[in-house]
DNA sequence: CTGGGCATCT
DNA sequence: AGATGCC
């Protein structure tokens, strides 16, 4: 969406004047009328920082375990040191070797697993709100990078800085000899290394993490810059220094943006070098990859970039994944998808968000085609079961969420003949922020939770992502000095409501109610608690079987209620299978994370019908509802046999194939709710959203199989 | 040609 | 639904 039009040089003025004029550019070559309009030369001279944080993992694990800071440490990702401390990289370790290389490198290193992000995710975020606190203006790139646009901050510092004061920079100066630097001609770059400076210290204070930073004029120069001195340093680059850094590039391979595929085509053309492609007539490399494509390509050669930093918000999917040499069971396959949903279901409830979709992804081993060849299956998540994430009966959710699951994996595999998977993939998208339970099709719901995608909202030129963008939505961090700043208002006490809202569920205890501060009218606080008269109890104890005491019942432990509830198991095709899969849904409770926000959703809806005019605002995302995670969980499998009655029968429509499949008390629950369901098939409107929502409170939290309806979702199809 | 994520474009 | 790119 950001490309074609605004897509031409509106760069800098500074390089526009250093750089464009000595390189020879294309419109010679383009004979034909233009097909990108030249945006208006808006000084919109923008102060990008690209932040980046030394071995990210690594420093996280340090953190955890400070002993690790003194000895040669890895980060283990099955066979593989996905990165290490410096400890270890004077040895001789690098990035992405393999555990054995590593070894032999450096034979005490120390090595420690990091397959589960989670520290690593919070940690992530923590650095993302923080910058945020200070600018809206965030871009996070992968777990360890975040670009900034401080446009603004520096402008008001610029403001506020008396004529013929003396600019300095911190930190190097890109082909400087840190002495030679006339920071007077370039006042924003070096207020900007300054800013950069002090952020720097905030993220070592507050969360003791280092990293690097670079000061440039857009995004992929700052990027480039940021990486040239390399532990716990910054780089400022001078426009002049452009042609200069970009030259000094090994190959095109080297350019963010030129992936592996591109530099394969390019270097098809004979182009190898930045210089080449600088070169390289736009012509030619139009019709290789078209317009748009081509045109990108060439300016990241030239060191163009009008890309705007877009904030990033919220992650607009979650996933959880696994890789494996051999999997080539259903069974195996079944276990590991109850394991990722298991998490990755966890994850989501802290999030808050409902996923409107399930996708499933998996990869075959194939000899000629080994590492690629990803293949994926989605749909959409039933209501019933989107609620049972949000309010947290997860292992509810787990249980009918597997049957979807095996249902997409055997629209990709045929199970009948051999296969062989190397990866499976469970992921949560189409994240709806709050809404009420969908009662029917359209309704007032479907405007709380009417999606536009949140990032979209944010397109705009490079030329109204000026001033104009933030000044009038949104506030820098107002102070001078920002290391005096964050030593009052921290991550726990600035409002959460505005972009600096936490961004994600971890921590922070806030006050549930929240000063809003910007655009009062856009707001939609969907806030609507459906508190659910307690019905709750009653549904159970209700439909016990004659002469089991209610009292009684209660105590009952959770797996037994189910059992005298449900006789399902007795069933044939259930009982064909009962040659134990011994499923334990090892939950593991293994973070009790303390605080919750709570805060009103503000959706902000906006009419973009022309995508190029308002700057409209940054998104803002906030978890819905409570979602307090209790530590406590109880539910434990009953892998007992139990007694067998007689009825129950089995539903139609019910895919056998995937039925047969399931665990024997994922199949119980099931049929639980089969049972249950019989009544609403009487009935068929009264009684539906009822409960499903039990608070999870102490002891019956756990599987407590409610009514919905899961036949169709069996339907072979 | 390795990991476990994420995003965007087609 | 896949390809591609980034970390």
């Amino acid at each position: 969406m950001d490309n074609s039009e605004d897509e031409v040089e509106e760069d800098e003025n500074e390089w526009r004047t250093s750089f464009v004029d000595s390189v020879p550019l294309s419109p010679a070559a383009v004979s034909g009328p233009r097909l990108y309009k030249i945006p208006e030369p808006t000084p919109a001279h923008r102060i990008i920082l690209h932040f980046d944080l030394d071995c990210f993992y690594a420093q996280v694990e340090m953190i955890r375990n400070p002993a690790l800071r003194e000895v040669p440490l890895g980060i283990q990702q099955k066979y593989i040191i996905v990165t290490c401390n410096y400890v270890a990289r004077e040895q001789g370790v690098t990035k992405l070797m393999s555990v054995t290389d590593a070894k032999e490198k450096c034979p005490q290193l120390v090595l420690v697993k990091g397959e589960d992000l989670t520290h690593y995710r919070e940690m992530s975020y923590k650095m993302t709100e923080l910058l945020m606190s200070y600018c809206p203006l965030v871009e996070r790139l992968g777990f360890d990078e975040n670009f900034m646009d401080i446009t603004s901050m520096v402008e008001r510092r610029l403001a506020q800085t008396s004529e013929s004061e003396n600019f300095s920079f911190k930190g190097h100066v890109y082909n400087h000899l840190s002495a030679d630097v006339k920071a007077s001609d370039h006042p924003r770059l070096a207020l900007g290394s300054h800013i950069a400076a002090e952020l720097r210290e905030v993220v070592h204070s507050k969360l003791g993490l280092t990293g690097c930073a670079g000061i440039a004029t857009n995004k992929l120069l700052a990027k480039l810059v940021s990486g040239t001195f390399k532990p716990n340093q910054q780089t400022t680059l001078l426009p002049e220094n452009v042609s200069v850094i970009m030259g000094d590039l090994s190959s095109l391979r080297k350019v963010p943006g030129v992936g592996h595929q591109t530099a394969k085509r390019l270097q098809a053309l004979g182009l190898v070098s930045v210089k080449d492609m600088q070169l390289y007539p736009l012509n030619d490399l139009v019709r290789e990859f078209g317009g748009p494509s081509a045109q990108r390509l060439k300016n990241l050669a030239l060191g163009v970039d009008d890309s705007p930093v877009t904030p990033t918000g919220a992650p607009q999917s979650l996933s959880d994944e696994d890789s494996f040499k051999k999997m080539s069971s259903t069974k195996e396959v079944l276990e590991k998808i109850q394991e990722l949903l298991s998490s990755l279901v966890e994850r989501m409830h802290k999030d808050g968000r409902q996923p409107q979709t399930f996708r499933l992804t998996t990869r075959k081993y194939s000899a000629t085609n080994k590492w690629f060849s990803r293949e994926s299956r989605q749909c959409p998540i039933p209501n019933h079961i989107g609620q049972k994430i949000t309010s947290g009966s997860s292992d509810d959710a787990v249980v009918q969420l597997v049957p979807l699951a095996m249902k997409l994996f055997h629209k990709m595999i045929d199970s009948s003949a051999a296969f062989h998977l190397t990866l499976i993939n469970v992921c949560f998208s189409n994240l709806q922020s709050r809404g009420a339970a969908v009662s029917g099709k359209g309704s007032i719901t479907s405007f709380f939770t009417q999606t536009t995608s949140p990032r979209k909202t944010q397109i705009f030129s490079s030329q109204s992502q000026d001033d104009s963008s933030q000044t009038g939505g949104h506030h820098c961090v107002d102070h001078q000095f920002i290391t005096q700043h964050i030593s009052q208002e921290t991550l726990t006490t600035k409002s959460p409501r505005s972009s600096g809202a936490a961004l994600y569920g971890f921590k922070r205890k806030q006050s549930p109610v929240v000063a809003e501060e910007d655009h009062p009218p856009q707001k939609v606080p969907c806030s609507t608690e459906r508190s659910n008269p307690d019905e709750t109890n009653n549904t159970m104890t209700q439909r016990l079987p004659p002469n089991v005491d209610p009292e009684v019942f209660r105590l009952l432990p959770e797996e037994i209620q189910k059992e005298l509830l449900s006789p399902a198991y007795t069933n044939s095709l259930a009982n064909s299978l009962v040659a134990e899969v011994p499923y334990t849904t090892k939950h593991k409770a293994q973070q009790k994370f303390t605080g919750s926000k709570n805060i009103t959703d503000v959706k902000e809806t906006v009419d973009k019908l022309d995508p190029s005019d308002l700057p409209t605002t940054v998104n803002h995302w906030s978890p819905a509802g409570p979602s307090l995670f209790q530590g406590e969980n109880v539910m434990e499998e009953a892998g007992l046999s139990l007694p067998r009655s007689s009825d129950c029968e089995f539903p139609g429509n019910v895919d056998p194939k995937v039925f047969s499949e399931l665990p024997p008390d994922v199949q119980r629950e099931l049929m639980s709710e089969w049972k249950q369901q019989e009544p609403v098939l009487k009935t068929p409107s009264s009684r539906k959203p009822g409960r499903s929502l039990m608070t999870k409170d102490r002891k019956s939290a756990g599987k407590s199989s409610q009514t919905n309806n899961l036949f169709k979702y069996f339907k072979p199809s």
